[in-house]
DNA sequence: TACCTATTGCGACTATTTCGCAATAAGTAA
DNA sequence: TTACTTATTGCGAAATAGTCGCAATAGGTA
């Protein structure tokens, strides 16, 4: 399955690259000068999230929400970062902290969500 | 508002009880003897959780899942701990290992929700 | 320019959770 | 026991999120 370059993909992408935040389908697609169907939102993130460009996050809400993966040199976001939704604003962010675990003995871990939810700096 | 003790209640709770495990509304109904109407389950859970007897967690599936607090003597599980949700028996289950983290300043965390996803102990 | 097929839009569909409302029943006091 | 208040329940409808099948479109390539 070869990637193709279609103006869906670029207008999603910027945004989320713009925008620097963790955003839903419903986010996105407000947010979008053109108009995208709901379904297509859906697959072009998931097709970048397959790719490793974009990582997906659940919040306690139960919405799904993209984030482009910034592992270059201005911020410095380790891989198992939290994650940060303020009630207020909405919006959730990457926290440039790593997630700190060990499971116990015997337990395999292949991922991890994790999300604190309160107000946020510009929100308090 | 005070709570009236009904034979809903006491199913809902001795099952959360006696599985220690997080369960979605659907694993309850299905484990339920009695039946018990999805919007009751609902109304049951969330008032345990707002009783603080029972917490929720919401897993990468989107799914909200119920547990009892424990923070009785011999298990001791802390306030904000992590999750362990298994992708084969599909459980997920409290893990006595606490969240540890530091939100930026300014940064005012009210809630917590991580959950690890892999395979369990008995699975693996 | 012609072809292959990845991608899109649309509608239908599933799944989860909530809500309004009338009926029921738990607790309390007479 | 009986009467009364209202928390709780069951039912159906509704809201929301995400997926899927299919035909039409359009990107890449030769
Ligand atoms: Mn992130
Ligand atoms: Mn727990
Ligand atoms: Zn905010
Ligand atoms: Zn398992």
């Amino acid at each position: 399955m070869k990637r193709r370059n279609t103006p869906s993909k670029e207008a999603v992408l910027h945004l989320l690259v713009n925008t620097g935040k963790a955003m839903s389908r419903d986010a996105i697609e407000q947010k979008l000068e053109v108009e995208i169907d709901r379904a297509t939102i859906y697959r072009v993130l998931n097709r970048f999230c397959e790719d490793g460009m974009v990582h997906k996050i659940v919040a306690e809400d139960g919405k799904q929400y993209f984030a482009v993966c910034i592992k270059c040199d201005e911020k410095q976001i380790p891989d198992n970062h939290f994650h940060f939704r303020c009630k207020n604003c909405e919006t959730i962010e990457c926290l440039p902290e790593a997630v700190q675990f060990s499971a116990p003995n015997g337990y395999n871990v292949e991922s991890v969500n994790c999300v604190l939810t309160g107000i946020c700096k510009d929100c308090s």
